[in-house]
DNA sequence: CATGAATGAGCGTTCATTCAT
DNA sequence: TATGAATGAACGCTCATTCAT
């Protein structure tokens, strides 16, 4: 997971164990105050360092941004896998999958909020290297999708959109938790957002597979028509 | 639409007047460079008016973007309804506004996307304002969807729930437009979504009805398995 | 007199008047601790301004190292002909030149020293410009010379080499002044060096003339042989 | 040659050699990018060695900057008696002299600007000991004119005034390089500046052996008029 | 002796805001 | 009402110097 981010220190413990105190630090006021309100001095006291010390492994305090907003994608690229290879069946693995991608973005809601709100603060280059780490995350869930196409669990449709139509459910998990969380608990939440999603993609065929699927999952909507 | 937003000029028309060039001006540059890296002397200049007058008509510079957010959110409560009262048929009704929403999306693109990400440049309290003008928007929205729940097209979802995931659709088309203007057009995209997310909703009784509907629109999806 | 320095500021009079005071303040820091040790703050601070409005004025700390600079090079460009004009035949108005320009170094010795120092940490085209005004200068004095030369009064020498040795010979007076102040005056180390430099070049049917013109002179070497 | 700066380590030896280590660089760097441009580890680097070993052998980064224009006096205080020592005669002692004084500015043209830039950087102590080595420097000069006056090659002139013109004369080729360097060089800067020079302060009697001595010179103005 | 990570004071510069005109 | 010159707090960043190893 080396960020192609150059440091001046050598020592490659010491530059991951700094690095990680400072996108901690820099998370958690970024999130809270945004990029621009938040001083290279209030993150280096965050992080119990100087702050000429940042200097030592970032270049710049747009790269903290970079740094932490790498942190974020790579989660997802981490955790993803993992989730989906618990099952063989693709539909299994799809919801498998949807499941685990809303769950990351709970625990990365601060951080996915970041993302949307600071990306563009990003020079091009910066900004296209993220794109790029989010593409590839997409692939992840466009493959299961395919697979269920091909097994003939999902009807033809658009699996790019279906895509994002998916990653933005567990996004707005986090972009309008302002919201939900007044009305739902996430597992509510993503009940509700796979029966309204998968319902409309299933092929008749595999309806009956998906309703002894979502039977077995741990909480039922507990409000299905609020 | 007086805005609660207080000005020292008196003349409700030269207010109205000054206030437009702000707006406009500051509606550009923000949705360009963001938030803090816009100037007021910047705005002034776009705004053809010297950075002092701006202090005449708002209080702060963060009252520039509240205007600019405030601004966006207007535009949906103000073309949301025009395009449902087209029709009765809720069914109708609900695709009418769920084409309206992306095409005032699309058509605010920039604004948008600029509603996510300075969103929370603001103080509590003006926040709320806007988030409290979202869910009136939002609220249309829903209706239409109880009318089709009432009317027995639609399956008992939860409406909110459903309500926010046509909104995020809306919404993705301006979020990822760097992603969606590489594969489809708008109608495409509406198409698709339409396709993903009615389907997923509508009881069996009103399939036939939707058919025809989908079959009437304009441009029907080009590439349905992409 | 225009810098070609660019100001934000519009009007004419008040860009000459806080130029002045800008300049007037940096030259006496500069010239008592140098460009570098020298801070905005305190140019600013003694030219009774605040900061900021510097950069109304300037758009950078070096921009104000040659205003400076060029303070000086003006200097010599508007008193020497000046000086010169005052005379008609060559000789006269070549002894007049020498004269003129070492009083002009003594009134400016604090800023001629400075462009010894500083002329190297301008950025390369601004350097260019100081020097490009001192050849114009020299060309003055170059000027005069070659009246001589072609009058009969001076021997056929390189007239590039005596110009930068009677540059050099004024300018020695500032850049040694910490000795010569310790041994003579003015008036003559004046006296001395067109003594020296003069009697080198003179052709022996002008120096009758010469010793005419000596004698004339104030204030006669008072120690011709320490 | 200790140069009265304390140094932590004990060992002579080392001292010497890492101090040369250090100057070289120091050297290198002050005279492309001056001295505050100049970073202790940029001198480390181009030294071979860390940052932090610069400060057991000097105290402060001023204390470089001593060692280096002490190195540059050193220069001139080292091989302009041995120039002289090669010839008995006052007349060829002085023109040696001059000629040597001129090669070894040539040979140390960045450090001789150097001085002029950097020796105010130093603290007025450690300005005063360049001084007096620039003195002693001068007194070999001084010598050797003095030798001439004596002997009656020279008339009765200032001998401090004629030692600096001839010491500016020598430096001006440093100083003013940038523009001796596009018209002629340095022999040939040399034989005019000898010309103008000496010819102003010869006795009558001694033309003759002048003009031997002129002519024994290895390149003979090629352009003594322009 | 030598290293280089760490410190933190201090600088140039920007820009929202004010206010005399 | 309108202007734009003026203010000054605040920020990102640098770098001489120290010191634990």
């Amino acid at each position: 997971m080396t960020y192609e981010v150059t440091s001046i220190v050598e020592d490659a413990a010491l530059v991951e164990k700094r690095r990680k105190q400072i996108v901690d630090a820099a998370t958690t006021l970024f999130s809270s105050q945004g990029f621009f309100r938040t001083t290279i001095k209030e993150i280096a006291k965050l992080a119990g360092i100087s702050s000429g010390l940042i200097y030592q492994y970032v270049t710049d305090k747009e790269d903290v941004l970079l740094l932490v907003l790498l942190e974020v994608v790579d989660a997802y690229a981490r955790e993803l896998p993992a989730a989906i290879e618990s099952a063989t069946d693709p539909l299994d693995r799809c919801v498998a999958a949807i499941v685990a991608y809303c769950r990351v973005v709970d625990a990365h809601r601060a951080a996915t909020v970041l993302a949307y709100r600071s990306t563009k603060s990003l020079s091009e280059d910066r900004r296209v290297r993220i794109q790029r780490r989010e593409l590839e995350t997409n692939q992840i869930i466009a493959g299961v999708i395919t697979e269920c196409v091909r097994k003939g669990y999902f009807r033809r449709v658009n699996v790019n959109v279906l895509t994002y139509q998916i990653v933005m459910t567990a996004h707005a998990w986090a972009l309008k938790s302002w919201y939900f969380k007044t009305i739902l608990t996430l597992d509510d939440y993503i009940e509700h957002s796979l029966d309204i999603l998968l319902k409309g993609v299933l092929a008749p065929s595999a309806e009956k597979k998906w309703q002894s699927i979502s039977k077995d999952m741990a909480s039922p909507p507990s409000n299905p028509s609020r």
